[in-house]
DNA sequence: CCTCCGAGTCGAAGCGCTTCGACTGTTGTA
DNA sequence: TACAACAGTCGAAGCGCTTCGACTCGGAGG
């Protein structure tokens, strides 16, 4: 391996001449940075990442924790990722992948040995045990998701209660009276996860709000139980007109079912999606959805963060607004609901 | 930060006792690993990554270079990114995630800067421009999947024609005499990625063998083309009673596809898949499928790599026999297929 | 003409750890 | 009884880089 003396060797300059203009922290002449670059690739020289961390107390390396949970879905959680990873290297970062199932303790482990700088922290739960560790910790990080008490954090996410509440009015707007949602897998409410708690309370007030009925279920993924969950819904409350789905990978059985169980869409039953929009798209009917910008998230969270690394302020909260895009499987509500269920 | 200094002069011994006890890789009296053990817990002491690397020449962390392209399953790279990490961490070891568009430049990256020890590299294509640069690398690797020429790679992958050729032999088995291979999107063939290749060849090999009819036929992930590729299919090859797919996102559609062309499941044809099996037990009706053994892949993948680190030998390449579980899509050919398409 | 300042460069001192060689006692062996 | 052998410990020398202070030199300002 060749090292930085070996550059400032066949450069016929010092050692630290060469630091100095990797690095731009003190200006140097034109020629002798030209005649060191020159030699930096003459010999083909990295700076070893060890000897560099070690000495600036910078590893330039972020911790991303990722959940591989029961009930997540996962391409979202890859859609994050690959935006972190594409992003962090953007700024000259790379990326260290923890899993969540390290917990805390996994934390504390980077951070402390100074393996990573800061830490981008997914799938935050309203009472994450993470969070007081993250507090702690010297150094920066930054959510993805938002727990009960953010405060002196910096947390991103979708606007999740505004995301229900857009759904809501979409259908409202179209004269449905009355609307169900249909949630992630009971685990995830269990949990208390921000995203699926949010989205409900966005929901059920703008129901509220609107004069509606709304009713709200969670949903596993086998297709019984989707079949039987639906059936369910539709017996207790034989009135509804539109659908609110946030569980991405029951879409595609859902629509099975509502066809099974003979309702059309969107003719007899509008369905709206909170999820990505290829997978939206994907279905037939194509979906009307509120689009889950994963990429925007991620591509945020690691700005934050070397803004947070460079010294400077971010926010504590930045909540991105959803947008709403009006597909084929909403329309006006069938006139006969004055069933009002 | 306390460093092993702090930890010395707390126990009252040297810095290299401290080192000693912690690494065991020098006798020491139980009095005083005691005594150090105890001073680590009590000043929080975590050694410095970047000191430890620097010294030791080992970062402890391995690189995974996860592909985020086109046509991948993305379920499927996360079992397998879930189980590289957790199984690096049994070793002790990090993972650095690096997405396969920083090409082989980002592994010359890594490697020569010295970031990390080794390299885990996915979605191996044939001729993967990565392949030569891995083999000059002045460090180990391991591919899951494998290039054209494995001459002194290592590489691991499910058998994947043993999987084409287990699909055929089930249904040839079952009295089918004409099938269909539904593959994955064209994109995926073209980039001639070996894990479809193979799995082609096994298909048709085996259809060969058994005195089949073989078809083949790439498939995009929308709806429609699902439907154009199967009314297709079915009207060049009338006969067709079995069908394999090697697609778990077009899987949900194909059921429906299926059904609306008055197919049904398993009466009319017989379905198998490749993929998860998690994926096969949750359509209606469950599928008989080969399953890939992403977990154990990954596994397998971080233990080669670390007995390589270790200086031992390891096979060149590893193939894992596929499995095949009948389930409820497969079942005896109609008497009618005299019509042997 | 002298001083001051800034640009440009160098040398040396770390960063926190591992590891090598050397030292000191003990114990076992001839 | 003498001497090897070995367990147990220490000090010092790096690992390859960054960064600080100091030095030189030319030009600007008084």
């Amino acid at each position: 391996m060749v090292t930085i003396a070996d550059v400032a060797r066949h450069a016929g300059v010092a050692a630290s001449t060469v630091s100095y203009v990797l690095s731009g922290k003190r200006s140097i002449s034109s020629d002798t940075r030209d005649r060191v670059q020159r030699s930096v690739r003459a010999l083909g020289y990295r700076p070893n990442a060890s000897a560099r961390a070690l000495a600036s107390q910078r590893s330039n390396v972020l911790a991303l924790v990722i959940p591989l949970r029961t009930g997540m879905h996962v391409p979202v959680m890859m859609q994050f990722a690959a935006a972190v990873v594409t992003t962090a290297r953007r700024f000259d970062h790379d990326v260290l992948l923890l899993t969540a199932d390290e917990g805390p303790d996994g934390l504390e482990r980077v951070a402390q040995s100074s393996l990573v700088d800061a830490l981008v922290v997914m799938d935050v739960e309203l009472h994450d045990k993470r969070v007081p560790v993250l507090r702690e910790l010297p150094m920066p990080s930054v959510l993805i998701g938002y727990p009960a008490d953010a405060d002196g954090l910096t947390c991103i996410d979708l606007d999740f209660v505004a995301a229900g509440a857009h759904c809501v009015d979409h259908l409202a707007d179209l004269g449905h009276r009355s609307l169900a949602l249909l949630g992630t897998p009971s685990a995830v409410y269990e949990r208390q996860t921000g995203f699926a708690q949010r989205t409900l309370t966005g929901f059920a007030e703008a129901a509220e709000r609107r004069g509606l009925l709304g009713v709200e279920t969670p949903c596993e993924h086998t297709f019984d139980a989707i079949l039987h969950t639906v059936e369910q819904l539709l017996h207790d409350h034989p009135g509804i007109t539109g659908l609110v789905v946030q569980n991405e990978p029951i879409i595609g059985p859902l629509l099975d079912v509502l066809r099974r169980l003979g309702r059309r869409v969107p003719e007899d039953m509008s369905l709206m999606a909170i999820c990505a929009d290829d997978v939206a798209e994907r279905q037939v009917p194509q979906l009307s959805s509120v689009t889950i910008p994963a990429e925007r998230i991620g591509q945020q969270a690691v700005e934050s963060l070397i803004t947070k690394l460079e010294g400077a302020d971010v926010p504590e909260l930045t909540l991105l607004p959803p947008k709403l895009t009006a597909r084929a499987s909403t329309c006006e509500a069938p006139h006969r609901d004055l069933t009002t269920a």
